[in-house]
DNA sequence: AGTGGGTACTTACGAAAGGTTAGCGCTCTC
DNA sequence: GAGAGCGCTAACCTTTCGTAAGTACCCACT
């Protein structure tokens, strides 16, 4: 390809609003974009599967979620045309490198939710008396 | 503290719908949560210096979320009694943990975006055919 | 001396996003 | 033949979000 080069100083930054990176990040780091990208870093899933593993996500907003994710090119969507139907997401090259920063991060948050939450029991301590 | 240890299986899941670890990886991953705590992994910054560094955030929205990530016990506010009001915005250590996360992740979405431009040019001409 | 600008917020209101419910066509199970 | 499961979509309503203004105070400039 070899479009353009930049050296250290890239055109691209999410610190700019009107940035398309901005666009991006905004997707994988959305309420559900997270925890479907973080659940397809072990496996693949169907549709159904995804909306029961995924606790709490409509249906409408895990379709959504989909389509978005799979138009930016990290999953991909395998429709079988058969009765019932069947829909397998997985991840692709790309979404898995986006997949497995955001499952790390869940991780994360698993391990430290505890300090969280003495956090802001701290805090609101403080505030009430 | 040791107030409870689980060994292998937590009790703290982000898939589960109710689990106050899903409202943590909410805040981190809010819309302008990202970019703040990412903008403060490189140091620490004023009230309207971050306003200005991340682009496009509105004054209701930056307190907003700083409030919401002090509580969490991401970030240290340092209120400065002085006139004209400065407060200055640092990460705590475990913001810093969470900082670097999500900066790594922007830093991975700029560099990223080109081939999320290229795959959405795809999938929108597959379909406008 | 008075006008404008900077500081860190808060409050009110309209717009956009998100969630809830229902429906669809089809099939397999009970 | 009633019910459930499949992968969505469309209508509706609520919650969130962004936009604009107000606040109290001081400094620089005119």
């Amino acid at each position: 390809m070899e479009v353009s080069e930049q050296p250290t100083v890239p055109a691209v930054n999410v610190k700019a609003p009107m940035c398309p990176s901005r666009g991006v990040l905004e997707h994988v780091t959305s309420r559900w974009g997270v925890l479907v990208l973080a659940a397809l870093v072990e496996r693949s899933y169907r549709f159904s599967e995804l909306r029961r593993e995924v606790g709490g996500v409509s249906e409408k907003m895990l379709a959504q979620t989909l389509q978005t994710l799979e138009r930016d090119g990290f999953l991909l969507r395998d429709a079988k045309p058969v009765i019932p139907p069947r829909v397998d997401y997985s991840l692709t090259a790309l979404g898995r490198e986006a997949a497995e920063q955001v499952y790390a991060l869940a991780r994360w948050t698993e391990r430290r939710t505890a300090d969280v939450q003495a956090a802001r029991a701290a805090y609101d301590e403080a505030r009430s008396s």
